[in-house]
DNA sequence: AACTATTTGCCATAAATTTTCACCTACTAA
DNA sequence: TTAGTAGGTGAAAATTTATGGCAAATAGTT
């Protein structure tokens, strides 16, 4: 989705929202952490190096604004925070988590594609999304 | 798994835990909510329809230890709260979720489990679980 | 019926997120 | 370029969700 500041620009601007410092420090965090799944404030203390004026609740604000446009998705494992990640069209995967070692890896499919039309079929449900966690033991808690 | 009172009396006691009213009580509400994908606000709201004096952290702790026992799974939707529903090894199932009116329904499948198998050898990856939703609209809603 | 390790209720606390509000700033139109 | 303005921000308070401590209560045993 946003791969650049220039994408972000034009994505504000056409949905009538304001391109401010603080949400291009928050989108080049993301960037740059691509494949991490980085929490609010994990995410925010790292801007804070950028930009020790910064407060939490901006950081929460611009992620929930990125979401709302498709730039980050919000991911739940079973923990009381939310983590963020960049949205992707291209690289569409999903989650491998070692019970063990709490490792999250990811991966990618196309057979969980065609899955998820046969299921809109049977079920008369229109899928526009899936998410996908497998859990169990990763290659070294074996 | 626990499907009566019997089944809850049994599992705690082979775990020496012991069978309170309060245990009961919360069984019994989640078993008159099947299908259901309660919180533990709800639970306790409800809970405390039958027994007034019950406390949130009981309800809190109960569900907790069911977890433990596998009596109930926690389920985390992309909500603050976590949601959790009684577990059943006969009726393994996933979750549909709408996007537009909040529905949350259920699926039965077997595919996935044939392509956990691939997966386990594919990434070197042993799975025990997996927790799949799918977004999109349900029927009403399309 | 008495004993004892668990369990509970209440309250305090923690942690994550949201809201409030006064001030600031990015875009627009003149 | 320069206001004007809608939208955005920081700081702190408020909410929401969940957990921890402790004295009193209780289930299962002796």
């Amino acid at each position: 989705m946003a791969n650049s500041l220039k994408d972000l620009k034009s994505i504000l601007a056409e949905n009538n929202y304001k391109l401010t410092s603080q949400r291009k420090v928050i989108l080049g965090v993301l960037l740059e952490n691509k494949g991490e799944h980085l929490s609010a404030e994990e995410i925010y203390s790292i801007v804070k190096q950028e930009d020790p004026g910064i407060g939490l609740a901006t950081v929460y604000r611009t992620l929930e604004l990125f979401c709302e446009l498709g730039i980050t998705q919000q991911l739940t494992f079973d923990e009381t925070c939310r983590r963020y990640e960049l949205e992707s069209e291209e690289d569409h995967h999903h989650h491998l988590l070692c019970v063990k070692c709490s490792k999250v890896m990811e991966f990618n499919d196309q057979i969980l594609e065609d899955f998820e039309k046969d299921l809109g079929k049977k079920y008369n449900f229109k899928v526009t999304e899936h998410k996908i966690k497998f859990y169990g033991y990763c290659e070294e808690c074996q």
